[in-house]
DNA sequence: CATGAATGAGTATTCATTCAT
DNA sequence: TATGAATGAATACTCATTCAT
């Protein structure tokens, strides 16, 4: 019965999907101690032993959240903008404008934008993390922000820093996105300035 | 023979203070249900019933962390600062100035920021919350906001929402404080950016 | 696919029946602070987490269980006795040979007597409270003594004092049903004689 | 210092006797699982530390208060009493006086008998305990009903079922004293009326 | 596979007991 | 000696996980 097979597995990593989809919102605004799976079940709309026909325990749950989110196709990206034959100042306007987008169009982008800062935060020393998808992030970044300083369009200072500082800022504007209903976004512009010059200095 | 009451009392005080302190730093990095109060115990080095003499539950012990904060000091300083008779670049200079020194001398002092904010996350509508240390904080920034605007020193945007953001930058490096090692900090100059025009444009 | 929802609730129905049945035993026995969850699930044969399924906590269990002695059908029995055309001493004879009865045969009896009881004495002002079960049993009670009293049959007092007399003799019995495991049980004539005058008397 | 060694004594004597004919109704009231340790020194108007100045831990406590009970002096009474030369029913007459007096009177008297045949109904297999305060007062009660029986004023049926009788109800008016504040006594003949026939039937 | 009732290890809280003052 | 703050073992309660249906 190969068509029901395929069925079967298609209906499985549907639900498994929906599962995983929901509980990175869940997590991201509850933390990982602050969940109940009897409450995350709910949330989601299934029964608690569901969750564990997918996975193996809360923290399996967590760990393959964790995976997606270094497997994110946003690195991908941003290796190819920084690779595009333009100025930093544009490089920069078009990532700051891709994240300004989603994180307004998608709670989703801001849930792993927070998961992923947290999980940095909470390892015990971030800074050897070398292989992670964060510091993959942060050096795309900071080669960006090394061409910005020597084209003169991005500030002064350590490009690491400066680029952990960029993303730090997109970190808290997700919290923002995740937990009031009603806050000023900043602009595109607001968060360029972490990075860039007034254009009249260069 | 009652133990000198006066001494008694002041025994008391101590030991509630104490608790207070090292709890904040606690709560602040591990939040409100990562905390067992065992393992509270354990790090303020006080027997777990200790606890119980002082607070009637965990919750009541977060309540009683989070009216203190909300008394801070802090506040007040801020408000002698806005008044006095000096530019808004210099205000912002000396806040940026007083702020980095804080963060970087006193680990209270990033537990403190750090509970706050994410106590202001919390709420289910934070931007009524006008009696609030936070919003008390929000607006006298605003007002020096407002100051460097008129001068010609402050970038444009909605006071409010810069101020938002300013303090919403101190909380990205409280978090750091407390959480990693090793980190290169920002500069005064860095997190000035958020709010004051460079020099020159003035 | 829903557990068959109406076999559900069947079967939570049964296990709440099950725990308040059992605990009534054990609390009668052993009292509220002399009970301990651990030990009464192990009673029941259940875990210590199943209790808190379907109660809230040990003092919600036990206010179920007052509830339910509360609710008893003992009253409506007592007053349809009270009601029907015989004499004062038959309907005192059939009362007291009834709870003879039940006496022996039912240590559920005897927990139900001996827990109202107990939370009847343990009540500020109990002689306010009108509307419990207690006072109504003692009402009809009182009833059938004061048409005794006018039949001859029953001995001279106030007729609630008589009352309560009476049915402070039956929570004394329902306690050595429950403590002791060999005791000389009063026989049908002793207890009558409480409220009866010698027949020869009339 | 043989005399400030014995003014020493006596007051040690005093807090100790204090403590105990406190507990003694605090106990009589709460149960020993319903008794904490910080109430009851709040009870007594002493510090907590103080009962373990005087009692090795709340078991010994009640093991003392135990021992009192038991070497009451009513027994020797109730001895003496039954030795008279007078009728059973002058006896009964006169022991139901005695007690209706001293439960009127005396809380502790109340708080006495309470105690007492609550660690009767306690034990495992009391029908055994032939050397307590307990069988000893039933015997002599006994003894008197036996000659009431001969002399034809005590109703028919087993000495000791009888006395077990006569004594569950002083103790379930004792419960009364204890724990109501506005209740009914029952009078002496009512009392009585448990053991003697009426006087026109001999 | 989906469910939610049942479970017990884990966590919060209480309370008898100790001990420095 | 008297005290009450400090303690941790005992107890109440929660929640991740299992399992029969």
């Amino acid at each position: 019965m190969p068509k029901s097979s395929e069925r079967c597995r298609e209906i499985r990593e549907e639900m498994k999907e929906k599962i995983i989809k929901e509980s990175m919102l869940y997590f991201a605004k509850n933390g990982f101690s602050g969940t109940k799976i009897s409450d995350l079940a709910k949330y989601i709309g299934i029964g608690q032993g569901t969750i564990y026909v997918y996975f193996k325990s809360k923290e399996d749950l967590f760990s393959e959240i964790y995976r997606r989110i270094n497997n994110s196709s946003d690195i991908k990206e941003l290796k190819r903008l920084s690779h595009l034959p333009i100025s930093a100042r544009q490089k920069i306007h078009k990532l700051t404008q891709s994240i300004m987008e989603n994180l307004k169009a998608d709670k989703n982008y801001a849930a792993k934008v927070t998961l992923n800062t947290q999980m940095m935060l909470g390892e015990e020393d971030y800074a050897s993390a070398d292989t992670t998808y964060q510091s993959k992030l942060y050096q795309y970044t900071a080669q960006i922000i090394k061409q910005g300083q020597k084209e003169g369009s991005v500030v002064a200072g350590d490009a690491m820093k400066l680029s952990d500082y960029y993303w730090g800022v997109v970190y808290l504007y997700a919290l923002k996105q995740l937990f009031t209903t009603s806050y000023e976004m900043i602009s595109v512009k607001d968060l360029e300035r972490i990075l860039l010059k007034d254009e009249k200095n260069e």
